[in-house]
DNA sequence: TCATTACGCAACCTCCTGGTTGCGATTAGA
DNA sequence: TCTAATCGCAACCAGGAGGTTGCGTAATGA
């Protein structure tokens, strides 16, 4: 399953910010925000805010739509959900050999 | 709920690359790996493996145990299920937003 | 119409990342 | 004992990340 890691890898990268998170937790209301609005209360630059909603739109896990002056963002949830699967079955795979690795011991 | 994005945001960061989450997949076994054993069949220095572990150590996702000539590392579960949770928790919210985001549109 | 708001683009900066090479130290095994 | 295996440390490099400032442009609304 080395297409999946592939896939969720860069969606990985874009959540290892506390910024990014911030924001997508600012977004998870699922409606639409602009850039002043998201970058309300966050101690950088609306530039800054700028680029990390670029990270986040390339790797996926939020769209933007461009309406009068602003630039909308909202949230895509599905690229999340694949990298959440990921872990989901990463982590049952090693849970699985943790426990055969202990039973073998124990006996 | 902003802790538990401090501390999973290093956690993603360490995701965030395929080869530590090839790294891991082999790790994925329970057992203890050296680094000759994990760098073989990668193209790349042992010395870029090493480098990749620390990153993976810093996160808190694997241990490392010397042991005679050889550094063995193991896999560590409970960060990344943290991650997991945090995940769960933040997919649900906005999956929740946005259910009900469509029920009032739709009616 | 005209000031304000919201934005994009570009340049610039510093620091980290991912990767390499070289070398020395320690351990294992014949 | 002597050679090979395994590793750590340090230096070095190119490129990207994260952040800033400055400036120009398009939309808004009084």
């Amino acid at each position: 399953m080395v297409s999946g890691a592939i896939r969720s890898a860069p969606v990985f990268a874009a959540l290892g910010d506390v910024t990014r998170l911030e924001l997508l937790s600012r977004l998870s209301d699922g409606k639409q925000h602009s850039i002043v609005q998201l970058a309300d209360g966050l101690q950088l630059t609306r530039q800054g805010v700028t680029k990390h909603l670029q990270v986040l739109k390339r790797a996926g896990v939020v769209s933007c739509k461009r309406i009068g002056r602003e630039s909308r963002f909202t949230i895509r949830p599905k690229p999340i959900a694949k990298a959440k699967e990921y872990l989901s079955r990463a982590s049952a795979q090693w849970d699985d050999a943790i426990d055969r690795l202990r039973a073998s011991v124990e006996e």
